[in-house]
DNA sequence: TTTTTTTACTTGCAATACGCAAGTTGAAAC
DNA sequence: GTTTCAACTTGCGTATTGCAAGTAAAAAAA
C-alpha cells in the first residue's frame, strides 16, 4: 500500500467542510439549528455561548452565502427574522451526530442524555429521520405549508 | 414533541468538538494525519495549504494537549519529530469521513475519488477498517513494534 | 396617534490572533 | 569542523474578535 502519495485531494473534501465550519460559532449555530431547534437571531444570542453581536450577524451571513441556512421574515410578525437550516445543512446530520458520539465518548463531563449514542449507533437513519421531523415540526410552526418550500 | 427544549446540554457534546477541530487548522492537520500519513512537521508544512510555522507549531501543541496527537521522535532520525494520532483522533474517522461524503455530495468542484462515497456509504466499517490499517502500517514504518504502544 | 418595546442588526475601538519573514537550536551528514 | 536539515521561536504589521453603544424598522401599548 502506497505510504502516503493518495490522489492529491485539492478541491479536498475536508478542506471544503473545515471552510464551511471549520469555525467555533459556524459550528455553534449549525448546532442550534439542527438540534436545538433555534431559528432566529435572539434565540441564537440566548444560546448561552456569549456570541457577540457582530460575530453572530456575520457568521449568519456566513452560513447563508455557504446554502446552509435560509433567511426568511417569520410571517407570523414581521420584526422577527428566521433563519432555516436547508437540506444541505440537514445533510450534515450523519456525520454531525457522529461527532456527537464520538464527543459522547472522550468528553468526561458530558450531560449528553444518556443513551443517546447507543442510540445512534443501533439505528442511525432512525436517528437522523426522528431530528429531520422534529426540524420539520419547527419549521412548519413557523412557516406553516410554506414550510414545504424549504 | 416538545419544541425546542431538549435538556441544557452543556458540557454539549457539539462544543466539546468545536474546541477541539472547530479550527480550519486543526482540521486540516487531523485530515492529514488520519487520511494523508502525514507525520512531521515539514510534512505538515508542504501540504500545500499555506499553514505558517508559528500556527503549525501552535496547533500541534494544542492537539496534542487535547489528546489527538502523540510527539515521539523519529527513532530512526533524531532530529526529525513525528506526530501520531491518538485512538481518540483514529476514534472520529466515522465522523470524519460523513463529513467528506457530506463535501463530496455539495462540493461541486470536489476532486475526491470517484466511488468513495459510494463505498464509504455501503461498508461504513470497512472502509473504517481499511483506513485505519493504512494507519497502522504507516506508524509501522516509523517506529517499528513500539507502535502497538500508541 | 404617539410612545414604548421588541428584534435585528451596525459601528467604533481596544485586545487578541494570524500571516509573513527572519532568526535560533540541535541533530545529522559530509 | 563545517554545512545541512528539521523543528521550532520571535518580531511586527494586518486582520479578526469581543465588548459596549447606537441605529432602524416593525409591533405592541398607551
Amino acid at each position: 500500500m502506497a505510504k502516503t502519495d493518495k490522489p492529491n485531494w485539492n478541491g479536498c473534501p475536508v478542506r471544503y467542510a473545515a471552510g464551511i465550519f471549520g469555525d467555533k460559532w459556524c459550528f455553534i449555530l449549525l448546532r442550534d439549528t439542527l438540534l436545538r431547534g433555534k431559528r432566529s437571531y435572539s434565540e441564537f444570542l440566548d444560546a448561552g455561548e456569549g456570541i457577540s453581536t457582530n460575530i453572530l450577524a456575520s457568521r449568519l451571513v456566513r452560513l447563508e452565502e455557504a446554502g446552509m441556512l435560509i433567511r426568511k421574515i417569520d410571517p407570523r410578525k414581521g420584526s422577527r427574522v428566521c433563519y432555516f437550516p436547508t437540506q444541505k445543512a440537514r445533510a450534515l446530520l450523519p456525520a454531525f451526530l457522529g461527532m456527537v458520539v464520538w464527543a459522547i465518548e472522550f468528553d468526561e463531563e458530558t450531560e449528553a442524555p444518556d443513551g443517546f449514542a447507543a442510540g445512534f449507533l443501533e439505528n442511525p437513519t432512525g436517528t437522523v429521520a426522528r431530528i429531520s421531523a422534529q426540524i420539520d415540526q419547527i419549521n412548519r410552526d413557523i412557516l406553516g405549508d410554506a414550510a414545504d418550500a424549504l
